[in-house]
RNA sequence: GGCGACGUAGCCAAGUGGCAAGGCAGGGGCCUGCAAAGCCUUGAUUCCCGGGUUCGAAUCCCGGCGUCGCCUCCA
């Protein structure tokens, strides 16, 4: 398998450091607010990767980490009356049922930030004895970027470039350099009763500390693969690994993943344009996974309802193209003649699955690996068409096993197929009565009614069957 | 000012040196008791524009135009 890392700005062969094995971390949600799609998207692209691995036989470990302390959360915190875990619980819950609607995959480990204060009080320890870090006056603990010879490698930035007069933040003025980072941020009034009293301060930590601090403690240094989304390479990335490397000596991972953003009818989302949509807004979430899949992860995803309604409409069309093989699998189950599975159904079931893979190969080009399942759909009903006879039983099962084996990386859940309700199954017998006795408008009629209720007849060589509208 | 990305049919989107995948939408025909689904058929003589390299470029190089991201809030 082939991925572009963003540390080398190439595409590389992947080799994890102990086979089968492969360590994931990836920068999970500040849990102050929803999760809208865009976040989603960063872990549903995290997810296709994950179970592309899983697919080429990887065993893989993904840990997702929670931040739960920061400062949007501490000044919501010390708003609304509340205890930080009551307050950051509410929107874990969020998190945890957005990835959920989305079939994302559970992590291995999700670890909360402020339940790995000590690991991070290490790092920052072994920083201060190496005379990397250093307490300003402000009782603050910051990173000397000074020391740190290859600050920048992985988002290629000239310190000495920096726009003039940008930015130049007046509260941090305690700092020996003002691209230093805190580590520890010492404790103010505002913090309320949010703070850690320890040997190195009375505080909490800096921003970027968690995460080096969870990665190193569940996945080693070095480990694997490291994911986010891009807006993260700098400063949070460039931080993460300035910290780890300079405190241990060592690489903290092998390769950078990053996640394009998604836009919203060509825009960022925002609140000032009051565009920001959550999966409550996406009344078909499976078919937004699909939309993630039909763009390559490291290309700008714009996202308009437009869009949304043909993956949509080209997920029904997958699922007829499941409930035809369904159909003719059932309708033959029983059938003693069968015969070796066709040829030509045998010949377009390799050659797809072959080309799937290699897609997902190549760098996880999903929107390739997608169309050729669209492709075999499409040579499928066009043999089926002129050859009925010759798919019965054995050729069915032998095409949902390769959709099935599809469905384990896009997650589509091409083969879950919704229960009908007992009323609209008492109506199909009637309809279905109705229709031996030629009485077309009786049926109609009945069909009507079921279409009411929110379902579509269809009526095919194999039977008549019935979906969701 | 620095660094970088992108611009392919009505819309979305692959392809990065050998005559332009796939999805959605649309037109025509077939199948069907009627539908639905499906089949057949139709669509970029061309990949933002202008040069160049090459036997050959959407793909490489140079120059424009346009859109966007990052340069310590951010998936």
């Amino acid at each position: 398998m082939r991925i572009y890392n963003t540390l080398t700005e190439r595409i590389e062969n992947f080799e994890p450091i102990n086979p089968p094995v492969v360590g994931i971390y990836a920068c999970g949600p500040t849990v102050y607010d929803y999760p809208h799609i865009g976040n989603l998207r960063t872990f549903c692209c995290v997810d296709f990767l994950r179970r592309t691995l899983e697919y080429f036989s990887y065993n893989v470990k993904l840990v997702i980490n929670i931040t739960d302390i920061d400062d949007k959360i501490i000044k919501a915190v010390n708003e609304t009356n509340t205890s930080l875990r009551e307050y950051t619980s509410k929107y874990e819950k969020y998190f945890f049922e957005s990835i959920d609607k989305l079939n994302i995959k559970p992590a291995s480990f999700y670890p909360r930030a402020t339940e790995h204060i000590n690991q991070m009080v290490e790092i920052i320890k072994l920083l201060l004895e190496k005379g990397i870090a250093y307490k300003a006056e402000d009782n603050s603990i910051y990173f000397s970027v000074s020391k740190f010879e290859e600050y920048g490698k992985l988002s290629k930035i000239d310190r000495s470039n920096l726009r003039k007069g940008v930015r130049v933040d007046i509260d941090q003025y305690d700092k020996e350099n003002p691209a230093d980072f805190a580590l520890w941020k010492a404790y103010s009034k505002e913090d309320g009763q949010i703070f850690w009293d320890l040997d190195i301060g009375k505080g909490r930590p800096g921003w970027h500390i968690e995460c080096s601090a969870m990665n190193r403690h569940y996945l080693g240094q070095p480990f694997d693969i490291h994911a986010g989304g891009v807006d993260l390479i700098f400063p949070h990335h460039e931080n993460e690994i300035a910290q780890s490397e300079a405190a241990y000596g060592k690489k903290l991972a092998n390769y950078w993943f990053h996640v394009n953003h998604l836009i919203v009818d060509g825009q960022k989302m925002s609140k000032s344009l009051n565009n920001i949509l959550t999966i409550k807004d996406i009344p078909n979430p499976m078919a937004l996974r699909l939309l993630y899949l039909q763009t390559h992860y490291r290309n700008k995803l714009n996202f308009t309802f437009d869009s949304l309604k043909s993956a949509e409409n080209a997920l029904n069309s997958l699922d007829s193209f499941v409930r035809t093989l369904i159909d003719i699998k059932t309708y033959y189950e029983f059938d003693d003649n069968k015969s070796d599975t066709n040829e030509y159904i045998r010949s377009i079931g390799q050659k797809y699955k072959y080309s799937f893979e290699e897609a997902l190969k190549d760098d996880l080009n999903t929107p390739r690996a997608v169309s050729y399942l669209f492709e075999l759909s499409n040579e499928f009903f066009s043999f089926l068409s002129k050859n009925p006879k010759e798919v019965r039983y054995s050729e069915a099962v032998y095409l949902i096993d390769i959709i099935s084996e599809f469905d384990k990386v896009l997650g589509l859940k091409l083969l879950d197929i919704p229960t009908i309700p007992t009323e609209v199954q008492e109506l199909l017998i009637a309809r279905k009565k109705a229709k031996a006795e030629k009485d077309y408008i009786q049926a109609d009629n009945i069909r009507n009614k079921i279409r009411e209720m929110g379902y579509i007849v269809e009526d095919t060589p194999w039977g008549t069957r019935c979906r969701k509208a």
